[in-house]
DNA sequence: CGTTAGATGGAAAATATGTTCCATTTTCGA
DNA sequence: TCGAAAATGGAACATATTTTCCATCTAACG
């Protein structure tokens, strides 16, 4: 048996499979057969669990990794456990390697970012519950008047919908503080509010979207983790983790959660309307 | 605190994390939040990589696992690995479901908007030109005062760069046009002006680049193409072309752009100082 | 039918991982 | 400001899991 490396991805790894099950022998066969059967096993489970299932010793097991070019079991679970969850776990630790190796040249910087932002889409994608967006979107484009509240670091997300909304025409009214000028008696029985906030949570949003809910609007969080101050106000919330750098939290999901928002409300309006 | 029985799902482990995260010490906070957050990472990951991901050491892992009433870790785990069954899938096969659910559906929307602000991010990571990107910085860490301009849809970038700039204690004025007031006499030599403009080019944002332009300071530009008005005004140009889908433009790399700038720019200053 | 190369299973050794305990630090209230 | 109670981090300990090794078994071939 030659002397393979290590499949790199779970793709390369199943081509070898197939290559090598004709000349495996019987036990090793098993395995082959059971890992191609259940993939999704090979993440959660241990050498023995996996033996058991594919009908043979841990030894045998043990074997099969080896012959599959793997180190053992640990190597080839690794393979799984990554393309399983997005390697995003050591994420903290690659920026502080990056730190101390003192590769903070801006191209390198840039390329984090745009790593996070990557991350944090894929991310959404993975987590994202569709009924909760529709939930949201029913009721944004059943209200009268759409406020929207996000300060500090949410108040570009919360510009960005007032853009949009704006040129999707449908009404809108931007809170955006300008003199320390509240405008918590603009909330009607009707409206709804769009409240945007992460962690370390802006009390003054938190605050506004109490009053909106003492007037009677609904709300319609967008957050990060369970957590937040916002769900004890209002089922309708919108869940956004994004991989954050120290301080600075890429904000490329959250934008892209609100202009689909956005779009869908508008068509969603459209609908009514014809 | 109560000995409670161990969660038996998914949910009503959940629903403790929301009671108890406001009860919990600091570091079990940052664990209730990182396993909210990353609730998927739990079936495939170590006590030791969890604790790491949350900032804490094993042992404070350990005792978080304890509140909720489990007898360790591992009992924890068993939980998220069973559940694991209905296995989460990766981001393509997710993003397709979230695209089967209907042509303009929600969900399906998002899924769009997730591929062209990741379709963006590759795409500034290509063509970003590095020497520009330096000589930006540069620019923006010798100056006085850092202007910033961006008007309509750059100005939820305008928005965060002044957001970010002023957690790095980098003098910022945001020209926000709040009552038609632009402040065209603030910019002075020695001043940088940070404009940001895409197609349609906003008018009031190329004029106030012009502004500066005879005050004597200088320009970096954020903008698209090759034919953007801000490229006659100087040499510092950063080149983002954002993928659009329909009308709207995804913002994700210009975003991950200016996070950059704030914080190489940061990072610039801290080394002048020393 | 005997020999041999290869396959197999079991058990022991090595390693990784989980868990507990306790000294030190921090926080909070008197 | 001090003292008590709680929280924390580190190290020791316990357990689980992986890995290796080797005696035994099986099947193929002369």
């Amino acid at each position: 048996m030659d002397v393979l490396s290590a499949p790199t991805s779970i793709e390369e790894l199943q081509d070898r499979l197939l290559d090598l099950a004709d000349s495996l022998p019987k036990r090793l066969r098993q395995c082959a057969d059971y890992v191609a059967a259940n993939p999704d096993r090979v993440a959660v489970s241990t050498v023995a669990e996996m033996a058991a299932g594919a009908g043979v010793k841990p030894s045998a097991f043990m074997r099969f990794c080896q012959v599959l070019g793997f180190s053992g079991f640990s190597q080839m679970q690794r393979l799984f456990r990554e393309s399983y969850s997005q390697n995003w776990p050591d994420y903290t630790t690659r920026l502080e390697k990056l730190r101390e190796s003192g590769a903070d040249s801006p191209s390198a910087l840039l390329a984090e970012f745009i790593e996070a932002g990557r991350l944090s889409l894929e991310n959404l994608a993975k987590t994202i519950d569709p009924r909760a967006l529709d939930a949201a979107i029913k009721a944004i484009s059943e209200a009268q008047l759409v406020h929207i509240v996000g300060l500090r670091r949410a108040f570009s997300v919360a510009a960005y919908l007032a853009y949009a909304f704006e040129k999707m025409n449908v009404p809108t009214m931007l809170h955006d503080a300008v003199g320390k000028l509240d405008s918590r008696h603009a909330f009607r029985e009707g409206d709804v509010i769009i409240a945007i906030t992460f962690a370390p949570y802006t009390a003054e949003t938190v605050d506004l979207a109490h009053a909106a809910r003492r007037a009677g609007a609904r709300i319609v969080a967008i957050t990060d983790s369970l957590t937040s101050p916002l769900r004890q106000l209002t089922p309708l919330v919108l869940t956004v983790s994004e991989a954050d750098f120290g301080a600075f939290r890429s904000l490329s999901a959250t934008l892209s959660l609100a202009v689909a928002l956005v779009v869908a409300v508008g068509a969603a309006e459209r609908e009514v309307k014809k």
